[in-house]
DNA sequence: TAGATTGTTAATCGATTAACAATC
DNA sequence: TAGATTGTTAATCGATTAACAATC
């Protein structure tokens, strides 16, 4: 494993690898290959073979790749055993889902608190403050918090963002669907679900025209 | 515009075309050139030229392209202008922000009813019924429903992609963390907030790093 | 030793970008 | 006519795949 710079394709791979050896039972063989893999996940041997030799320090012929290391070196990789805090503005529906969300633990993700223009409710089913945007940038100074996740309507969108850089925000991850202007080294990953949508909507019409002949 | 095969990259984009467009005013010029376009979203001004070369019958040199026509070009193109109809399964947190999003009817998605193991009432908040997954396959067929958006726990989502399936479904939205085995004809549109996550996470590790030395 | 599996090097494929020609 | 903009053709870049060598 060296120090090379991986591409987004290979790191958007990562957790589907992951998850799978995550999800097989404690009795299953310690060692797992690549075709393994590959079969499951429905992807070339050859593939999660280059993505492997990218994290891990290496499988053995003939045996595999030992599961236990290689979780902890994806782990290790993404980053999931530190803890990144993270603060969610709009307490809508998507934004109380993802705060109630467990799952993010796994992640190393943790939402500390939410933002919203006119708080319902001083906090959310799980217990986490729901405060007022206008102590947004402040309390992301305070808590240095380095990642934001933006879930306003899309007029609001670059407002909050341009409120978590001032706050010292490295990270944006936003459901909003419009493109939000930063400074270089600010990362915005866009969870645009109109763009499935898109993908399915062109391949069902497709279908349609193929029945009809 | 030809029929030719679109890849999914550029797919992938047009949504952000149609929603930009869409967002101008309504006193806005009534053409819009594709450097324009390309520096509003952050994209090059080639690649949006040919993008919508494959969508639309063409811009004029010197003017642009009428914006009118262009977002009916994309809608059409992508379908939103013939309603699909789905079903959801998974009432939970996240579920229940789907079926209550409002936004669908914009992509011509319809979502008729949610299916749940255990539904702890009638109908949504918005109305729509919620049955039981034993009712899914039939339902699907009864209403010639093409498309599914799975919201359950990862380890049941394989068992209700197949309930789908025998249902007669064509697409699958799916929204749990593992991969699905489908026939080759069924498109699964993978929705996995880890592979954001995974990014997001690279990029705050690697500002860590950096900020120590 | 034989065979399964890893890892690497080369070939292919496709998407993006750059350069240019066409047009209003 | 000059210039802005479109559309197309060629070049580049990067990801995937295939072929091969190395290893236990």
């Amino acid at each position: 494993m060296e120090n090379k710079k991986i591409s987004k394709f290979v790191l958007k791979r990562l957790p589907g690898y992951l998850s799978y050896l995550k999800s097989l039972p404690a009795d299953a063989p310690a060692h797992i290959s690549a075709t393994t893999l590959a079969n499951a996940l429905g992807m070339g041997q050859v593939q999660v073979r280059k993505d492997l030799a990218l994290v891990s320090d290496g499988g053995r012929p003939k045996i595999g790749y030992l599961r236990e290391s290689l979780i902890e070196d994806i782990e290790q990789f993404l980053g999931y055993d530190n803890t990144t805090d993270a603060v969610l503005i709009g307490a809508g529906k998507l934004g109380q889902a993802l705060m109630g969300y467990k799952g993010f633990d796994e992640y190393g993700l943790n939402i500390l608190a939410a933002f919203d223009a006119s708080p319902s409710r001083e906090c959310t089913d799980e217990g986490k403050p729901i405060y007022h945007v206008s102590r947004l940038a402040d309390y992301c100074r305070e808590n240095k918090v380095l990642m934001g996740i933006i879930t306003v309507p899309a007029e609001h969108a670059q407002t909050v963002a341009d409120q978590l850089i001032a706050g010292g925000i490295k990270a944006i991850w936003t459901f909003a669907p419009t493109h939000l202007e930063v400074p270089g080294n600010i990362l915005v990953q866009y969870e645009n679900m109109a763009t499935s949508l898109a993908v399915l909507s062109v391949h069902l019409q497709a279908q349609i025209k193929e029945e009809k002949g």
